[in-house]
DNA sequence: ATTATTGATAACTGAAATGCATCGTTTAAT
DNA sequence: ATTAAACGATGCATTTCAGTTATCAATAAT
């Protein structure tokens, strides 16, 4: 075992099923990345993919060894940037893996605060669904992700802030006046939702199968904006997310309960695992945090 | 961080304290080492040595990093074992680390037994004092050490047998005919040791300073034939190592008590961190245990 | 049947690693 | 003080290896 090159280019082919893909990603040609995954496997004496007609897949071997072999690049980054830091010069170089509405509506601000204070820092941002975020981060696509706990037990993970799922409806709504709103009284109310796979979806739904109730799904909208416009026009109560903007004055907000407690989302960064934590990687989790406090319905942690 | 073979390099130098006989055992030539070394050091942007005079040692960076690189090193060699494994063709790979008495006394019987099981495997036995056993392991020397409990909290291990520290003197000696001897029985009594560094004589020292014990060292031997050999010219009583055969039949054996207790050592095999335990490396610890077991003054574990 | 996609292979090119010879410095021996 | 040995670094030639381009074979989509 010489060579971490051929581990990554495998990983990056068992991330992308794809050869060609592959190859462009890691910025080299398809027969060079052929030759050295024939290399790699002629060396460990097991084929690692079945080419089954044009294509390929993993074989068993191939997804025994792939978590280890996945641990293994991680802690040589880790080592790395280690060396990097004890040199004294350090190369913030992070990707962050957010689902688009954290992006919209903190980590922007957060990222501007956070590249105020480390101006030399190359940050990328990995726009990925929420319920895709712990697949990403474990296939090595971003050193930080934002997701709701709970979390995998492989990862560290960095309290954020706790976020509460609240209603919008307008304001004549006999439901507006109220500031605690259980999911019992949605009964066979009209109600329009993010789409599934959204984690403000995905409770609301839990919750509504745990009391037993049924509202009335009167549409599926893709964004927080579509969600306030139909809620506006009428067509139902607003489900919104926990990180979304409403900046309507002509809706009423609430927040949601069941079983007399706010439905809440532990908000946390996720790190990968061996992640060795530079103080640079401290200060952009703070300035998350800082923008996600200023943001509505996401309060500190106590 | 892309080569592995930098790292092994780097290992091998730290482990060596020097470059042109890391090269040797590298079977690279010394001025390729040299140079691969500056270009690690170039890619970590920290030096790894300090070239002072002629000669070279580990600057503070490089002491902080390498157990990471020991541990990256030997996960990656579990990989490659497992791949191995895997791919139906495990090729038996093991260096042995013991002391010199264990080998004699029971891991070549042990060897011999597996290699009927195991034809093909290649064994390496590495010999080394008692108290370096950890440090060769931890060093990547070996992949499997005898030594004796207490050990290192990264290493896993497996219980091998409980071995008595026992003593020989002529027969008409008058604590001959004792099957129990107390330590304190030995003030001022002339006995032949063990030199330092050995397991048994460190134990023997440590009972004689808690009991306030102080027999007379009449004499300190390299080997256990020739601490034989001056207890039965009447020079002193002998305190045998635990692996040590006594075939004399004009000596008599006795076994060695503290504050009631006997003194004995737990002896186990252990292994490297992350080793990946293949059933060809339990089948050997299998065979040294049984070995063990039937030499004299070893007895299984409960 | 035709075309596009995908992985493998061959021949070539360029970069990287290694070996050999040698130098400069330091330490040990005399 | 002088010499010899030890040790790491450097210049140059050679080999090894990863990468590119061009192309093929197999397969899936139309």
């Amino acid at each position: 075992m010489n060579d971490l090159r051929q581990i990554r280019y495998f990983l990056e082919i068992a991330a992308e099923g794809n050869m060609t893909r592959a190859a462009e990603r890691l910025h080299i040609t398809q027969p060079a990345l052929s030759r050295q995954i024939s290399a790699l496997e002629d060396r460990l004496g097991v084929a690692l993919f079945d080419r089954v007609g044009r294509g390929i897949h993993l074989t068993a071997a191939a997804r025994n060894l792939l978590p280890d072999l996945r641990d293994l690049m991680q802690r040589a980054r880790a080592i790395t940037e280690r060396a990097e830091l004890l040199a004294g010069r350090e190369r913030v170089r992070l990707s962050v893996i957010a689902p688009p509405q954290s992006i919209e509506v903190f980590l922007a601000d957060a990222l501007v605060a956070f590249l105020a204070r480390y101006p030399d820092a190359e940050i990328k941002i990995v726009e990925a669904a929420a319920q895709d975020n712990q697949d990403l981060l474990e296939r090595g696509e971003g050193q930080i992700a934002i997701a709701a706990r709970p979390i995998g037990p492989q990862f560290q993970a960095r309290d954020l802030a706790l976020g509460y799922i609240h209603l919008a409806m307008p304001k004549k709504h006999p439901l507006a006046s109220k500031d605690k709103i259980d999911v019992t009284e949605l009964d066979n109310e009209p109600v329009v939702v993010m789409r599934r796979g959204t984690l403000a979806r995905d409770m609301f739904d839990s919750a509504c199968r745990l009391t037993h109730t049924l509202p009335t799904i009167a549409h599926e909208a893709g964004s927080p904006q579509a969600l306030t416009a139909l809620a506006g026009a009428g067509i139902g109560i607003a489900i919104m997310p926990f990180t979304a903007r409403v900046d309507r004055p002509d809706l009423a907000l609430g927040r949601l309960y069941a079983n007399g407690r706010p439905l809440t989302a532990e908000l946390a960064a996720v790190l990968t695992p061996n992640l060795f934590v530079t103080p640079a990687i401290d200060a952009l989790i703070e300035e998350v945090e800082k923008s996600m406090h200023a943001a509505p319905f996401l309060e500190p942690l106590p």
